[in-house]
DNA sequence: GCCCGTTACGTCAACGTTGACGTAGGAGAA
DNA sequence: TTCTCCTACGTCAACGTTGACGTAACGGGC
């Protein structure tokens, strides 16, 4: 295919002297810049295509007095979650429009391999970042920010100032969830969530709270799970919940790997029919199982763009103050949250109030 | 944050100010180079670390003799798809090994989006690219990889010669899933797939008819169903294939959206205990949904290594002839795919050979 | 003492491009 | 005519870095 090797690449001196011009005349045409007789422009495109020469961007943007790289960096959790992959294209289809392409990276919630990701792309002088910050310290990404990088934390907030933020109403959904678990006369409801070093399971947890304390109900904390990494944990935290002697009629799961788990558990007992279950986040096929999984969810084009908004904007300069952007989440019943408890456990005067499993929407 | 605008990045010429030395031999305590005495390689990084310097790659890469960007392209179809995203991160997993960084876009099968996208990449001088080619003619690709840069393709071999690919046991294993369906009885087997200009729609058609062929089984031109572009084509073509006089007792479905689609007709119809359905891809929660989805699981984790092994053997200057891998995809038995016919559409002499519903794993 | 090799630096130019500025030639106004 | 202005180029240097090469100082062997 390549006998001797990749060939070098034609530079704008290549064309220059087939052209028979300077290399100034040449950048002039390719850049569309005035100062090039229309004859001219001709022989320098009729050169470039003949020798098939395509502009170096790394030399131009070393050069350009603005420096740009047309180069956003995209710092998530793992590319492969279908929250985190949603999230990058619809960022990524906000930056083609300006012709910026995206330099990806999972950062695996690793606060070493975040740094490390970070200068990476700090070394490619890309134009800004779109991150998901892990949880504990940011010391890294305000350090980054100090610099004068412009930055979009996405799902999480910054712990410092000066940065734009994205996220979604995770407080005030997850007490919705309790609230629509309670008027169906739900008294014991489990919180399943994340790792709590994640501002989001933090936030959903006190969502949960507040439901409770808006209807009355006591917090008892053998109900309370969290820092469930992963399914498997949230399967196991499940089970134990139902060797309790009181056990909950109804979950709450505050991640979508969370409620993977505690579903797979439900089945395992055949208790998905009697216990009730609302999931933060919603998943493909979720109103293909039954009941159908009744979820919180996420409006994730919707939160990709307007960081991708943020974003562009900062890297055109924009100094207005701070935004922190903040995405409705919208609760999809599907049957699992309508289920109501069992009868001799409705709480006095707080009758089931919805039909259960009324379905309201055609899918994920 | 930062009042009067980004601040200059530093560079080598300050570091060299600062620590009074030549800007040669910062760079050989940067990299890390003999030539520097322990004194001095002290006194540089003091000063690198004052100043909060660090290397600008492009400018680097620009001069070095390698000229490597250390960084690569993917070009997948859809980067909010799952297999898209477990790919991505596959790639993106041994990328980091080397330091190397991923530019991702989405090429939507078009054809056009594509080509920009490539030359996107090329302005930035990637090192190389992972491609999943749009369907129909790969003169764009062709022309890349004629001018030297590394490419491998996945999930679609190249139609040129001279390039890697990696792709799946797409007729094999689609061959496989009908002899399953067969020896369970079934006589009237649809298919429904993806666009035909996909090669891997042609090769999972090709299986079947290689499954039907080998069964002995006549291919019934009413029960294909192509060019199924989402899960709402894959829907009305399965509710036409129902409102046939003989409409079909088992269903290959050839991917995972048009899985998707097919499920949600069955449902609607009451029909998924009673039309086998096996999907080719895997998907989450696919176990968990009654009856379970019997499934051609592609090994995506090891699609993606492989080609993120062959792209970097390719870029440390690897001659040898193209590769092309073919990696197996397994059917894993969940119940859909062991539904038998019904007792009066048993063809002759072709009992339900094995057990219906053999759950013979615990998930996706 | 001298020569040689080695180490630790420095100098210079170049990677591919563009900003700043210079200049030749022609059109138009005085 | 002569001066001015504009257009269409060209020249030069610089962006931040590194390869090629130069050189001063030192140590060791004779």
């Amino acid at each position: 295919m390549d006998p001797r090797g990749a060939r070098r690449e034609p530079t704008m001196r290549d064309v220059a002297a087939l052209a028979k011009v300077s290399t100034k005349t040449v950048s002039r045409v390719i850049n569309d810049l005035p100062g090039a007789g229309p004859d001219v422009v001709e022989r320098v495109r009729a050169a470039a295509r003949t020798l098939g020469y395509r502009p170096n961007l790394t030399a131009s943007s070393l050069r350009r007095s603005d420096k740009r790289s047309a180069t956003i960096g995209v710092l998530f959790e793992d590319l492969s979650n279908p929250f985190d992959a949603a999230l990058l294209r619809a960022v990524e289809d906000r930056a083609r429009q300006t012709g910026v392409l995206v330099l990806a990276g999972s950062s695996e919630d690793d606060p070493d391999l975040q740094r490390e990701l970070l200068t990476s792309l700090a070394t490619r002088r890309v134009d800004g970042m779109v991150v998901m910050a892990v949880g504990g310290h940011q010391d890294a990404l305000q350090q980054e920010r100090e610099r004068g990088t412009p930055m979009v934390l996405v799902d999480r907030p910054p712990t410092f100032g000066g940065t734009d933020s994205v996220t979604t109403t995770n407080r005030d959904s997850s007490r919705d969830a309790v609230l629509h678990l309670a008027a169906l006369g739900h008294r014991r409801i489990a919180f399943l969530g994340d790792r709590q070093t994640l501002w989001t399971s933090q936030e959903r947890y006190t969502g949960y709270l507040e439901g409770l304390a808006h209807t009355g109900l006591t917090l008892r904390e053998e109900l309370v799970r969290t820092d469930l990494r992963g399914p498997d944990a949230a399967q196991a935290a499940t089970t134990a919940l139902f060797d309790l002697d009181e056990p909950p009629t109804a979950l709450f799961t505050a991640q979508n790997l969370v409620t993977v788990g505690a579903m797979r558990t439900l089945r395992h007992h055949g208790l998905h029919r009697s216990v009730a279950l609302i999931g933060f986040d919603d998943f493909p096929l979720a109103d293909m199982l039954e009941p159908g999984v009744t979820v919180l969810r996420q409006d994730v084009p919707a939160l990709g763009r307007r960081a991708a908004e943020l974003i562009f904007a900062r890297i055109d300069g924009d100094q207005s103050p701070p935004t922190h952007a903040v995405i409705p989440a919208a609760l999809i019943q599907r049957g699992s949250g309508e289920i109501p408890p069992p009868h001799d456990q409705v709480g006095a005067g707080r009758g089931a109030a919805r039909t259960a499993r009324s379905r309201s929407d055609t899918g994920p």
